[in-house]
RNA sequence: GCGGAUGUGGCGGAAUCGGCAGACGCGUUGGACUUAGAAUCCAAUGGGAGACCGUGCAAGUUCAAAUCUUGUCAUCCGCACCA
């Protein structure tokens, strides 16, 4: 078959009837694969296994009878496109258009039943219009605001650098140290999801390795806060999970960058204490990224006052206390904790047990529950109950209460970057900050811009763009130079599909109503706590506003594996590795190509890439093709080859494979629902060598065949069914069903055992009680020669399968 | 360091509940067709001459373990001073 052509004309034909657009009817199934990314010129393996199989999944939950929404769209803004403006001078705009150019000519190649109405780019202003107007309505609802954060500056290139940016402590580009520098930047409010975004998790069809990482990052704790009260008149909060420990402590540490760290110090320490603030702002990230490395840390001089015991314990900065996290300052219990034992070693500063194990004296430090001493009335508690118990006292003497934390920080979406969506906000001399309004918008991103790095946002050196009047009193106004992370972007656009082209709101509750949630999202793993939470915060959040009825935005999620170069490494450029789909799609086709990916990988877990799948799995489309052509040759005479053996048993394979095949088509299992087809092709292949056949049954056979393999080859499978007098689309043809009858097979050949040892394989009718097979069984020679003189003590069966006899 | 996953022929990978390990395919070998090759078709194919041995390794539970339990090793992924 000459695939080219083919491809060509069967995508012209559906795109005409509409085949692939959605219908607006009950069931509907939206399945969703992640956008792409228009960073490459080209789709490459990555996409095209991620969409090629997914897209079979799309295509036989068609023929089941929903009606299927798959749409396509591209995840325009972000830093790539940009940082290659800066190494070529291209515009980001006019590469990524150029990009998505290529990519939307490929993917329609590809032929998948994408609804091209609904395509969205997030780069385009009718689209970031919305992304901004999502932000307006964050703030709204007070779930955006500003704050004073570090970013990754390189101070050789003056720029602000991404994480992504950072390899190692050092600049990507220029490899100088990355420095951390304070710039007043916007937040999402999504720690006030975090309860819910943890306790969602458990009613979703995700894979449970996913579930868990949110579940680690969103990093539930609970605990207790405790005041301790300083001298100077202060009180020093901090945050522990085990205040069962607190008779222990010996030292209270608080983060260098702690709001009390310069006020605390003594005259005498406080030149020491500046200078070791100043050291742990200049901290780097190669520092940071080690556990492993030496804690520092300095007397401040003040000390402060344990509220259980009255003791009075010496205050110190430690950069190993985490600014961010609880209350920036902890209790120091180094009999009881690592770290703090660590650092007590270090500086000389006591240790105290406080918590004994049942009848052994335990080694130091002793992290593990254990019975509470030395802590006067709570002697002899242990575990929760102790810590509830002190946690009551704490509680009682006001000096502080039960707490939850959570590791989850907010998400800043501030980026100093030129290719994003400008952030919607002017600040005005007399009004502060202030949101445009939303008749305004889009704030349009000007392409006149200066992107090369020089130190400032590639915005603000955008007088016309900064320059603005102010909403509220028509004053001079500038604008935030900033633009939306694109992460924002990607967190509404599942509902931007919904309603593409809706120009008075992102999405009508009607349209959103009608097709969400996303009940299949297909897409790679390393979204799992970036794009797949913050999604998730989005639709929460918009539920709370009132625009949305419903709390998760992906019901089912499925992550593709990756596949790999030959050579068993992930694809890259510097490893020579990179294998291009697009000879192959040349050679082989688009519909061999995505079998190879669906027959020749366990779907999630993809694995190297390798030349001679592609070719096996061509070989079989070639037998396919000949063999239906065959057989929609033959002509059923007028008496029909009664149903026997051989019919039975190709009938059981037709409808063998039916079962399996939908079964595993719903799994995603594609590797096994592909090899369940080769056997049915075998088992028709095999019937027809014979003299003698029923053709009815072969050719129904035939057709059953080819609605099954349709999904998986929708080019082919058309054609296919074309020539061989097929009426319209097979995508039309309802799936087929299974006959139950077929199935249900008069023997099966069970295995036979003595003592566990297999010494047999027999045919026995399915109809036989227990009794009766073991009858059969006994009565076999391999089994009466082991079994003679000696006494059956017992008989397991297990119906279809196996007979064991115990004997002694 | 913590958390999770994976480990099965020469290779990619199968195996609802614990029930015939190795489906399907690649590769290899032999044969057919052919002047020859390619393609195609047919057959064999876990190891071992054999009794038997085989799902990373070592124990355990069970009539029966790739599957359950404990320990251990290796690889991969995520987090990484989160008090």
């Amino acid at each position: 078959m000459d695939m080219r052509s083919v491809e060509r004309k069967w995508q012209a034909r559906w795109e005409k009837s509409k085949l692939n657009s959605y219908g607006g009817k009950q069931p509907k199934l939206y399945v969703l694969e992640m956008f792409s990314y228009p960073s490459g010129a080209k789709l490459h393996v990555g996409h095209w296994y991620n969409y090629g199989p997914t897209d079979s999944y799309a295509r036989f939950k068609r023929m089941q009878g929903y009606d299927v929404f798959q749409p396509m769209g591209f995840d325009a803004f972000g830093l790539p496109a940009e940082n290659y403006a800066i190494k070529t001078g291209v515009h980001p705009k006019d590469s990524t258009e150029q990009n998505i150019a290529t990519m939307e000519k490929q993917l329609k190649a590809m032929g998948a039943m994408f609804d091209w109405s609904a395509e969205i780019k997030t780069c385009e202003e009718s689209y970031y219009k919305w992304t901004q107007w999502m932000f307006l309505q964050l703030y709204k609802k007070g779930l955006a605001y500003r704050k004073e954060a570090p970013v990754n500056w390189c101070p050789s290139c003056n720029t602000v650098l991404a994480n992504e940016q950072v390899t190692d402590g050092r600049c990507e580009r220029c490899s100088s140290e990355v420095v951390h520098k304070n710039l007043t930047q916007w937040f999402f409010k999504i720690t006030d999801y975090a309860e819910e975004l943890l306790s969602g998790l458990d009613g979703l069809d995700w894979p449970e390795k996913t579930k868990n990482m949110q579940r680690n990052w969103i990093g539930r704790s609970t605990g207790c806060e405790i005041e301790f009260a300083c001298e100077t008149g202060d009180a020093v909060k901090v945050f522990t999970t085990r205040c069962d420990t607190v008779f222990g402590v010996t030292y209270v540490v608080l983060a260098p960058e702690h709001p009390l760290a310069r006020k605390l110090a003594t005259p005498e320490h406080l030149e020491e204490v500046e200078a070791y603030i100043e050291y742990a702002s200049k901290a780097n990230e190669i520092e940071r990224l080690s556990s492993t490395r030496e804690k520092t840390g300095v007397f401040t001089g003040s000390y402060c006052v344990n509220p259980v015991n009255g003791k009075r314990v010496p205050i110190w900065l430690a950069d190993y206390v985490l600014n961010s996290y609880g209350t920036g300052a902890v209790m120091a219990v180094p009999a009881h904790d690592e770290r703090d034992f660590a650092f007590a070693k270090k500086y000389g500063l006591p240790i105290v047990r406080v918590i004994g194990k049942k009848g052994e004296d335990s080694e130091l430090p002793y992290c593990e529950d254990g019975i509470m001493m030395g802590s006067l009335e709570f002697d002899g508690l242990s575990g929760q109950d102790a810590r509830d118990k002190v946690a009551a006292y704490i509680h009682k003497i006001g000096k502080g209460k039960k707490k939850v934390n959570y590791r989850l920080r907010d998400w800043l979406v501030s980026r100093q970057r030129y290719w994003g969506a400008p952030i919607p906000i002017v600040y005005c001399e007399k009004c502060g900050t202030v949101p445009v309004p939303e008749k305004e918008l889009p704030v349009k991103l000007p392409y006149d811009v200066e992107f090369r790095p020089d130190g400032k946002s590639p915005l603000a050196k955008h007088e016309k763009f900064m320059n603005t009047t102010c909403p509220v009193c028509g004053g001079k106004a500038t604008r935030d130079p900033d633009t939306l992370d694109t992460f924002v972007c990607s967190s509404w656009y599942y509902l931007r599909y919904a309603d593409a082209r809706n120009d008075k709101a992102p999405f009508s509750r009607e349209a959103v109503d009608k097709l969400l949630p996303v009940d299949t999202y297909v897409g790679g793993a390393e979204h799992a706590c970036m794009h797949l939470l913050y999604a998730r915060f989005f639709t929460k959040a918009l539920r709370d506003m009132g625009y949305l009825d419903f709390d998760e935005p992906f019901k089912r999620l499925v992550h593709q594996g990756v596949i790999l170069g030959p050579d068993g490494n992930r694809m890259s450029k510097s490893h020579g590795n990179v294998v291009s789909p697009d000879e192959y799609v040349e050679e082989y086709g688009s519909d061999a190509f995505r079998l190879y990916l669906m027959f020749g990988f366990s779907y999630t877990e993809g694995g190297p890439w390798n030349d001679d799948g592609i070719k096996a799995v061509a070989r079989f489309l070639d037998r396919v093709e000949k063999f239906v052509l065959k057989t929609d040759g033959y002509k059923a005479p007028k008496e029909e080859k009664p149903y026997g053996a051989e019919e039975k048993a190709l009938d059981y394979a037709r409808n063998f494979a039916i079962q399996r095949v939908a079964r595993d088509m719903e799994a995603f299992s594609f590797n096994t629902a592909i090899a369940r087809l080769m056997e049915l092709l075998n088992a028709a292949v095999k019937y027809d060598a014979a003299e003698e056949k029923n053709i009815s049954l072969l050719k129904a056979t035939m057709k059953d065949f080819l609605l099954l393999l349709a999904p998986c080859a929708p080019h082919f499978c058309e054609e296919l069914w074309e020539q061989t007098g097929g009426k319209g689309s097979v995508f039309e043809q309802p799936y087929p069903a299974e006959n139950a009858e077929a199935l249900r097979l008069d023997e099966a050949e069970y295995a036979v055992q003595v003592n566990s040892k297999i010494v047999a394989r027999a045919m026995l009718p399915n109809s036989a009680s227990e009794e009766e097979l073991r009858a059969c069984v006994l009565a076999l020679p391999e089994v009466s020669a082991r079994t003679e003189g000696k006494s059956v003590k017992k008989c397991i069966v297990v119906k279809g399968r196996l007979v064991n006899l115990i004997v002694g």
